[in-house]
Formats: C-alpha cells, structure tokens, sequence
DNA sequence: CTAAATGCAAACGGTTTGCAATGCT
DNA sequence: AGCATTGCAAACCGTTTGCATTTAG
C-alpha cells in the first residue's frame, strides 16, 4: 500500500502536480477502473473515503489534471464530460445500445491528416457511434 | 425568391419534415452560412425577421432536424452545441488560437477502423484542434 | 375545427465562482 | 504564520419542460 501512493506520488509529480489527498485518489481511480468516468462516479466513490469530500474539489482537480497533462476530456454526449487517461492517441466507440465506451487504437491517421498540410495539429479526438460487437451477437 | 421557397420546401420534404416558417428560415440560415452556428446565433438571425421567435423554438426545430437527419450536432466545447448540415462525412479541425471551426474531408478511415471489425459503424466524429494555416503564418 | 407549431416562464442540472475554512510545511 | 488545498452555497447558463396560445389546412 505505501508502495502505491509512492507510485502515485510519483505519476503525479511527473506531470508536475503536487499531490494531495485528494489528487491521489482521484488519480488512483483512473488508474484502477478502465472506464471513462465523469465527475459523479469519481465523486461517488471517494466520498466513501473522504466523508467531507465535495464535488468541487473534483472539479478543481480534474482540471488541474487537464491543464497538466494528466487526462483528457471525452465528450460524447451533452449530459456531462468524461475524463480519460492521457495515453497514446486511441479513438473511443461508443455503443448505442448498452452505452459502453470502448477505446481503439489509432493506426494510422495519415489519409485523414492529407487535408491538414499547413496546420500545425495540437491533438485529435475520434468517436465512434454505432453497435458493439457483443450487443450485435444479441440482437 | 418564391423559387428559392419552393427549393427550400422540397428540401425539407426529402428529409420527411413538413415545413414551416421557422423550419424554412433555419434551413435557409444553415444553407446560406457555411459556419457551424449555436442556437443563440440562429436566434439572433432569425429574430429580425420574426419578431415574436422564441430560443424554444430553434430547440424544437433542430431537434427535429437532428431526429431526421438532416443536420448534425457538433460538440466541440463544452460551452453549448453547433449545428452542421449534414453532408458527406468530415473532419472538423477548431483553431485554437482564432477559434474558427473548419470541415474537412476525411478520404479514407480504412486504417482507423481496422479495430473495429465486429462493431456496427453507425457514424464517426472527428475533432482536431491545432493552429490553422492562417493563423500559423502571423505567429 | 382540429392538430400541429410556436411562445413563455419556470425548472433543471452540470459546472463555475467567490469566499470561508482547513490543512500542510 | 503563510500559502495551497478543500468545502460550501449561490450563481451561471445552455437546455428542457409544461402548458397556454397561435397558426394552418
């Protein structure tokens, strides 16, 4: 256990954020669920661990992680955002059906990127919509 | 002008919308701005011509023109929803420096998709963000 | 006359803000 | 003590809702 808030001491600091209780419980959960959570589940959860925890504090501390580096925003539908680990670039496939967000990796984005010579190219979000494998073995 | 209608009818009517005088006037909005406009900038539009127009109204409508397919929401903020006629598939790239949203083609998502086989592809988002031509060449 | 379309005002809900309270070094 | 972090309550604002009014065939 003090081996893992080591390590997320450190995952953090490599992004150059200071940790604090909160900040390392958030990163813990992104790390430990391979989910794309919004502000309510990661909310949730740590409340379980920290009675006075607000949402606020979520809030503050995600943006944090997105300023750092740390996560990015999913926006997939109007509700709410999600937040997601900064990996490699990956795509997400959202199902219509069973709500499920999948990521996949992005190959190649070469044809795609014929369009944009001159621009210089910040980052990239790709979404897909449609029915999932396993949904489409149900139906 | 009275052509110009007539056109305006028959294209809703492809869509299996019936018209009306806000549904023509948007249409037309869309059809006549290749922007990506939010509500509050259709309403500003439209309101010079219809006095009584209500932002209720311009929900309903593109709601309606979503439900049918004949525009697209673009989420590219958090901050509220743009609206695109949808035509063929494309890319959006959002400068982030003059905040101009710019469509462009996507020719070949083979090597994206790849992943995905076994997935029913319904429709697909592509947000880049970067610096655009323009603003890259007054840096 | 009837159903659809439009308009109004209030509610909704995720997010932001300002500031007070708390914690850490 | 002094600064960063956290928490609370209210504000914010794009959007939705319920219902009354108007329009069109």
């Amino acid at each position: 256990m003090k081996n893992r808030i080591e390590y997320l001491k450190h995952y953090l600091k490599k992004y150059n954020i200071k940790p604090s209780t909160i900040r390392i419980k958030t990163l813990d959960y992104l790390l430990s669920n391979d989910i794309h959570p919004n502000v309510e589940e990661i909310y949730k959860k740590l409340i379980e661990d920290i009675p006075t925890l607000s949402k606020t504090s979520i809030y503050n501390t995600l943006e944090l992680f997105v300023e750092k580096g740390l996560v990015q925003i999913v926006r997939i539908d109007d509700k709410d955002s999600k937040y997601d680990l900064n990996t490699d670039p990956h795509g997400h496939f959202i199902c219509n059906i069973c709500d499920k967000i999948y990521d996949f990796d992005i190959k190649d984005t070469k044809n795609i990127e014929k369009e944009l010579e001159g621009c210089n190219i910040g980052s990239k979000n790709i979404y897909y919509y449609g029915i999932c494998k396993k949904c489409n073995e149900n139906l």
